[in-house]
DNA sequence: GTGAAAGCGCTAACAA
DNA sequence: TTGTTAGCGCTTTCAC
């Protein structure tokens, strides 16, 4: 079932089918009806293949995940999906793994597919030009910035929140509840990345209140799992180094930190207050309900996708957009109860 | 940059260069290895489109998601993913709400896509024979299977749990510990789908235990919303229903009914015991760890690849295959305390 | 408003 | 072992 069945069907030429179909204006209404009607009845399905090689171009943006087992991501690449296709658009994803390459990954996605955009959902923040050069299309890194790269504004669009300041915002939370002594969980202090930016917000909130860094309280996963979050705080704990409180740089890693604290016999928050960053579903369901700051994931992917669409339409330059997080309650943060001297 | 340029830079013809890349073996090793040099250095990427639409076919398969906020998806989507890579295959995605019709999706997307096949996670269990031509591909039903359709079993592949006998697994495992007034969360008692298998294998645990089945305690959903799952509950407890126990057919909605429970100030185990299917990362963390039914996920996907590569590449007939699950013991369960009275 | 025909980049006979 | 060539199904000038 081809374009040409199509054609014979009505009695028409190829053209009169192909212009019927896509829209165009040089078609009279009742040939378009005819054509439509005979396409439906025929169970035609035009091949994309065809179609795209023919035009050169495809109509399908790609999407790159990088570190897909992210629970923050599903809303926001649902949110992709439905704003691309009510836009018109097609999408393709790509997962990598969390250490993986967006930048070689999605150059080679947008050549072999002859994507018109793409979307970065999580990466690096270091860009240089000739990053952004080798993909080769217009893209968006959605969920994060290139705060460290040199890559001009111009070039690249991005739509995220503002890690150091919402980092900061959590660690302050806690400083103002009378906290002293408080950790962060994170991946990693240097990866030029999310976990880092987050790190310097938590640097900095802790400096303004005059309270001394101590590296101790780093809880340094490496990755981005549940179980190791679950043990560095496991074996924080238990290997007696004190702190009141917790900010972890993800839900997830918030999560398996209660249950490590309720698994030494201590309490959240009586014992130990946290917060998180993301918002995610789960969360809201732990016991008590985590405090977090909540990313907007549903205009964030929205967003992305809309900016996206606009760049590549011509309508727009790029963009960069930075959302803000609301702050959910949650039961899990406390005031401070006692003095904690330093380990 | 194509196949054209790779041939004029070699000095050969296009098709040497497309036998070269290929790996036909009708080539010489010099030739060959000069030429995929020549790819590298030009940075050549094969035109997909290009390549689908001369050789009619796509060495891709389609991956049709029902109902994609369902966590448990996630583990086995990624199996499924990095078995196809590693069996030479690409991926396409096609995600589709928990009430669409996943066959009508799958048919337009392995026509419009040339697609070699598609596994489809999670769907209705009773499609005709009819449904299944429609697809017009082999497919593999992931996490399901098609218990309640008339289509015969050598025509399609099915890589799933035994719901029902999982499901009566769950609520024995209740019974045991002498519950007699046991709930059950669900989506719905007669969707033809995982929700009703799930359903009937509680009756009969309920049956052969000589508990009379009570209308009162099925806590109907209509959707798999974890929000939803904590209102049927909070709402059976505050209306004073009476129960001991919640068999939940799913982890996320189980986690959700943990909440509600404590959200009344009743506790799990003690007042309430929880039990779960799927075993998702979450319910690990919850307080107590939620005792549950865990889904081989990872098998499942790769399996679910493996069988649809098989078939596709007609190797193997369609195959059904039923994994078992492994009962994670958890905190969430414990003995019935006292005797409940019906209400 | 419609048709004819030239490709899009690649694969796969068929020749050589 | 390699080259020549005819399409794959579609879009898009360019005539009419």
């Amino acid at each position: 079932m081809t374009i040409k069945d199509v054609a014979k069907y009505c009695g028409v030429s190829v053209s009169t089918v192909s212009r019927a179909l896509n829209g165009h204006p040089d078609v009279s209404e009742d040939m378009r009806a005819k054509v439509i009607d005979a396409a439906r009845l025929l169970h035609y399905v035009p091949n994309r293949s065809a179609r795209d090689l023919a035009s050169n171009q495809s109509d399908t943006l790609g999407l790159v995940v990088r570190g897909s087992t992210n629970p923050f991501f599903d809303p926001v690449m649902h949110a992709i999906e439905s704003e691309c296709n009510e836009l018109g658009y097609g999408i393709v994803h790509r997962y990598i793994a969390s250490d993986g390459d967006e930048i070689a990954a999605a150059a080679e996605f947008v050549q072999a597919k002859r994507l018109k955009g793409v979307i970065l959902l999580g990466g690096r923040f270091d860009y240089s030009e000739e990053d952004a050069k080798s993909i080769g299309a217009p893209f968006v890194c959605c969920s994060y910035s290139n705060h460290f790269g040199d890559l001009p504004k111009e070039e690249y669009s991005s739509v995220s929140i503002n890690d150091i300041a919402e980092a900061y915002k959590a660690t302050k939370a806690l400083i103002d509840l009378g906290h002293r002594r408080i950790a962060i969980l994170l991946f990693s202090t240097d990866d030029k990345s999310i976990s880092q930016l987050r790190f310097d917000g938590y640097c900095q909130a802790l400096k303004d209140a005059g309270i001394e860094f101590d590296r101790n309280l780093v809880f340094e996963t490496g990755t981005l799992s549940m179980s190791s979050a679950y043990e560095k705080v496991r074996g924080a704990i238990d290997s007696g180094i004190q702190f009141s409180a917790i900010f972890s740089i993800a839900d997830t890693m918030a999560v398996a930190a209660m249950k490590a604290i309720f698994d030494t016999g201590a309490k959240v928050p009586d014992d130990y207050s946290v917060i998180g960053i993301d918002g995610i579903e789960m969360s809201l369901y732990t016991i008590p309900t985590l405090a977090t700051l909540c990313q907007p994931q549903e205009s964030m992917g929205r967003e992305a996708a809309r900016i996206l669409v606009d760049v590549v339409e011509g309508k727009t330059k790029n963009q960069h957009v930075r959302l803000k997080t609301t702050q959910r309650p949650g039961g899990s943060m406390g005031p401070a109860k006692k003095v904690i001297l330093a380990s």
